[in-house]
RNA sequence: GGGCUGUUAGCUCAGUUGGUUAGAGCGCUUCCUUGACAUGGAAGAGGUCACAGGUUCGAGUCCUGUACAGCCCACCA
């Protein structure tokens, strides 16, 4: 045989190196625009600029790089946008973590100065997760990378925001928002996290003005009562009409407070009083602006108690609680407190319980936007897949609430807000605002609040305006506030591309094809990127939307640094290569992906046995292989147009699965055509020819195939595993000649049609039989303790079907070289005589004799189950077949398939009760 | 409280419109270092498809209910 100078070990590390590099380098990762073809484009969900790449990254990229490389492959202009997100909360926060380690705040630095260390600080570690997409291989062009900070794209961000403002779809108010008092800013809803937490419902008296008498009620967060305005009864409640009209005594303050009537209050509840707290609690606010009560707002931003608290002021929330509940104890009006487990807003970046808190805040309108949203999706004009997560959009949508935008942090978008100094003060006109919870009952009660008039002094502009518009003053201040982080996030499919400039690639290339993403963030970013591209580009921004998997730990936790059970994607790329990684996750990713390290092993083995494959080929070629076009080659044999066959079938059935997002499927096809068929199965068959003394066209014959089927395997292969793919590629290039190797790389080559289709039937069965015969010569030799390189002296196979006949006789010697047989014999009738064993098939029985008395004992007990089964089969089928309602109701090819089957099963049946006798002989 | 998903081999999971004897990987048993590969090869064992009903000639697959698990949403203080 050849020397072979390819190590037996495959070397992930080098190749990956290699080929990323000489892909970016030569610009196959950017399209060229030709508007005679659509293009395929995908815009990558950008991860957060803080990140490292965490395997959900892994998981989602993977599926992301294998539909752009399979539709580069079919020779779509493919343009996958890569970029990184500024992440506000997230990157303030790490940045803010490292001065303080310098003993440094960002209130020292000064805005201005802390925004250059941001910007330093992204500067220097922010592109760590994008060498790490290209560790993975994501073929993203590289050329058009995003970041949300741009200036481009944040010029986009104020165009929108000035935009939607122009189109009355921005607002600001005083509302309660969810506060998170660590990270000191308001968050939206969807940034409050409700977790369930065992909390307590605390009961406590509250003295009747002029009277011994008090009302109870219930709180779970005592420290707000030093914020009640009043106590709240339902008007139906027949209990508490003597309340009507009365005041209560705010215990530890002493405050005279109302008694009212509201409908919100339920009964049930507690005692069927509640506190009520307008600047601490959404439904207080609700109801006091029902009420017009008075609005006392206890709290710093920091959660600690104010200067309304009286003597709790300074304590923290949670300390002013425990003293509170102490001092009210002491004062005997506290009754009692209760275990209660309830949902809590926490934050989503640092997990604080958030605080319900009193605030001017930015808001979008919701409302006319998702109705836009709610008409595409009832037009069709975008898909989730799997389908089950349109109802969770739809419903979302259906629900929707105003979206606070504003942040009261520094690294962001500032909001293109001015307030004219002078004017302010001077109300010119009141419109009244248009309240946060539109979509709730109370909305219409919101509605009569005090109004903020649009034109009070705030000036909206696209360009930093030098003095304000109405009075011409320069005493101008600029509001503080940044947007939400999403409010970049959802301009992403058309500001990468330059809106709001019409540019080339904004023309082309929107709206895209897919988005692949996770279940997390369809209200976050998919809902509002729809939204957003209806609103500002009249199109959605994708057709369809891929709803992949969640990645856990096996136990079934979500992977998270905090618990310390990560499993670092780059430590599986160092050990066991980016293509062992990414074809692990698309076998398991069918559903959530339940992980472990032994799991990436599955991957690795493959890529090794597609290594020592192909080490195998190339070591069997003789010189420069010609590969001419194989479909036209008279000389193929059967399992020539065997194996063809299988690679044409699987190619159809991958190209499938993409088309349908099923990748594991498409994965499994791979791997068991490679490794069942082409390697089990059809290498081990060409040995024979290889290595025996065949004839030289034969040889070369086999040789082609060879190439022919790794080289367009490695096509197949490619989208999963691009390096590998290529690695093997382009060895195959040094040593073939071929049409398809004038190419520079796999990666342009075309996906694999199938080109044999309607032929070589014929083939295929026999092979079938064939692989039936060797299976049970294997079977035979095992129960017979032989040693593998022992012969089997004799084998004798019995058949009536011209068919088997045939193909036994054509596969002989195959069968001899797989199955180490000395001798086969095939004959209508076997002669059986006393110690034979046999196994038996449809057509096909397989003998062997002279046995020893061990060999022959268990042979019969196995003989006699196999009848019980086959026995019970076939009364099933019988039952089923007397059934008049079976034979009257279920269609005729299932009746004749029932049919045949008996027939065959009975066949079998006979042959096996013959075989029982020979062993009483 | 509402919604969604899952429950299939020892483990982790596939199973597209209902139709042969329900599959894969890992693990397990036996054998094998044979000239691509022990990250390998050969053969094999192992499942009343959570439970109870229903529809149907026929159900892992469709319907209803129950139990358990997980996820999402929700302002009952």
């Amino acid at each position: 045989m050849a020397a072979n100078d390819l190590p037996p070990r495959y070397d992930s590390k080098a190749v990956e190196k290699k080929w990323y590099e000489k892909w970016e380098k030569s610009g196959y990762f950017t399209p060229s625009i030709d508007s005679s073809k659509k293009p395929f484009t995908i815009v990558i969900p950008p991860p957060n600029v803080t990140g490292i790449l965490h395997m959900g990254h892994a998981l989602n990229n993977t599926i992301q790089d294998i539909l752009i490389r399979w539709h580069r492959m079919k020779s779509d202009p493919t343009l996958w946008v890569p970029g990184v997100d500024h992440a506000g909360i997230a990157t303030q926060n790490v940045v803010e973590k490292k001065l303080a380690k310098e003993g440094k705040t960002r209130h020292q630095l000064g805005r201005e100065k802390f925004i250059e260390t941001v910007w330093k600080w992204k500067e220097e570690h922010g592109s760590a997760i994008v060498k790490q997409l290209r560790r993975l291989g994501a073929s993203c062009d590289w050329s058009r990378e995003r970041f949300t900070m741009d200036e481009k794209l944040s010029r986009a961000v104020r165009e929108a925001f000035v935009t939607l403002h122009e189109r009355g779809l921005v607002y600001r108010g005083d509302y309660i928002i969810n506060w998170c008092p660590r990270c000191q800013t308001a968050l939206s809803d969807e940034e409050a996290v409700h977790q369930e937490i065992e909390g307590a419902l605390y009961y406590i008296k509250y003295p009747i003005e002029g009277s011994k008498d008090h009302v109870t009620l219930a709180t779970t967060r005592p420290e707000t009562m030093l914020g009640d305005t009043a106590v709240a009864i339902n008007p139906k409640d027949e209990r508490y009409q003597n309340l009507r009209g009365k005041k209560v005594i705010l215990p530890l303050l002493n405050r005279v407070i109302p008694v009212i009537e509201d409908d919100f209050v339920d009964p049930d509840f507690g005692t069927g009083i509640v506190k009520v707290t307008p600047a601490h609690d959404p439904n207080d606010f609700a109801m006091g602006a029902r009420h017009k009560l008075s609005i006392i707002n206890v709290m710093n931003s920091d959660g600690t108690i104010n200067e309304h608290g009286g003597p709790y002021k300074g304590l923290d929330r949670f300390e002013a609680r425990k003293r509170i509940v102490h001092d009210l104890e002491t004062q005997r009006l506290f009754v009692k407190r209760v275990s209660h487990g309830h949902a809590v807003g926490h934050c989503y970046r640092c997990h604080t319980i958030v605080e319900p808190y009193l605030s001017k805040q930015w808001f979008v309108k919701m409302k006319p936007l998702a109705e836009k949203a709610l008409k595409a999706h009832r037009e069709g004009k975008v898909k989730f897949y799997p389908d089950r997560w349109t109802k969770v959009y739809v419903s979302w949508l259906e629900n929707i609430r105003d979206w606070c935008v504003s942040r009261q942090i520094w690294w962001g978008h500032q909001i293109p807000v001015w307030y004219c100094e002078t004017c302010k003060g001077q109300r010119v006109e009141r419109e009244p605002v248009i309240a946060r919870s539109e979509a709730t009952k109370q909305s219409s009660e919101i509605a009569s609040l005090p109004a903020v008039a649009r034109n009070d002094g705030i000036i909206v502009s696209r360009t930093n305006p030098a003095a304000c518009p109405v009075c011409g003053s320069k005493n101008l201040r600029r509001d503080p506030d940044v947007l939400d982080t999403w409010f970049s996030s959802w301009l992403w499919p058309f500001s990468t591309l330059g809106w709001p400039e019409q540019t080339q690639d904004l023309k082309y290339f929107y709206p895209t094809a897919v988005l692949v993403t996770a279940q997390e963030i369809i209200f976050f970013w998919v809902a509002r990127m729809i939204m957003a591209g209806l609103e500002f580009m009249n199109e959605v921004p994708f057709h369809s939307v891929f709803i992949h998997g969640t990645v856990r730990v096996e136990g079934g936790q979500k992977m998270s640094k905090s618990l310390g059970n990560i499993i670092d994607p780059i430590e599986i790329i160092d050990e066991m290569g980016a293509d062992a990684l990414r074809f692990s996750l698309m076998m398991l990713a069918a559903t959530d992906v339940y992980l472990s390290r032994e799991k990436f092993e599955m991957g690795r083995n493959f890529t090794n046995k597609i290594w020592n494959a192909t080490r195998f080929v190339l070591s069997n070629l003789e010189g420069f292989c010609e590969l001419s076009d194989v479909g036209k080659l008279d000389r193929l044999s059967a399992v020539d147009k065997w194996i063809l066959k299988e690679l044409d079938q699987t190619a159809e059935e991958i190209n499938k699965c993409f088309e349908n997002f099923r990748f594991n499927e498409g994965a499994n096809a791979a791997y068991h055509f490679f490794w069942s068929s082409f390697c089990d199965w059809y290498l081990e068959l060409v040995k024979a020819v290889l290595m025996g003394q065949e004839a030289p066209e034969r040889k070369r014959t086999v040789q082609a195939v060879l190439v022919y089927v790794l080289e367009k395997s490695m096509r197949l292969l490619h989208p999963f595993m691009p390096f590998i793919s290529e690695e093997i590629w382009q060895l195959l290039k040094e040593r073939v000649k071929s049409g398809v190797f004038n190419l520079e790389t796999v990666m342009l080559a075309s996906w694999p049609a199938p080109g044999f289709k309607d032929k070589f039937e014929k083939e295929v069965q026999s092979i079938r039989m064939f692989q039936d015969v060797v299976v049970g010569i294997r079977d035979l030799r095992t129960r017979l303790g032989l040693k593998p390189a022992e012969m089997l002296p004799d084998i004798r196979i019995g058949t009536k079907s011209k068919e088997a006949t045939d193909a036994i006789g054509e596969f002989k010697s195959q069968i001899s070289f797989l199955a180490k047989v000395s001798k086969i014999s095939v004959e209508k009738e076997v002669k059986k005589t006393s110690g034979m064993i046999g196994r038996v098939y449809s057509d096909i029985e397989i003998f062997v004799a002279g046995l020893s008395p061990e060999n022959l004992k268990a042979e019969e007990e196995r003989t006699k189950k196999k009848i019980e089964e086959l026995e019970g089969v076939i009364r099933g089928i019988e039952n089923r077949l007397s059934d008049s309602k079976f034979v009257s109701n279920a269609p005729r090819e299932i009746i004749e398939k029932e049919h045949a089957r008996k027939q065959d099963l009975a066949q079998k049946l006979t042959a096996y009760r013959e075989n029982l006798n020979l062993f009483k002989q």
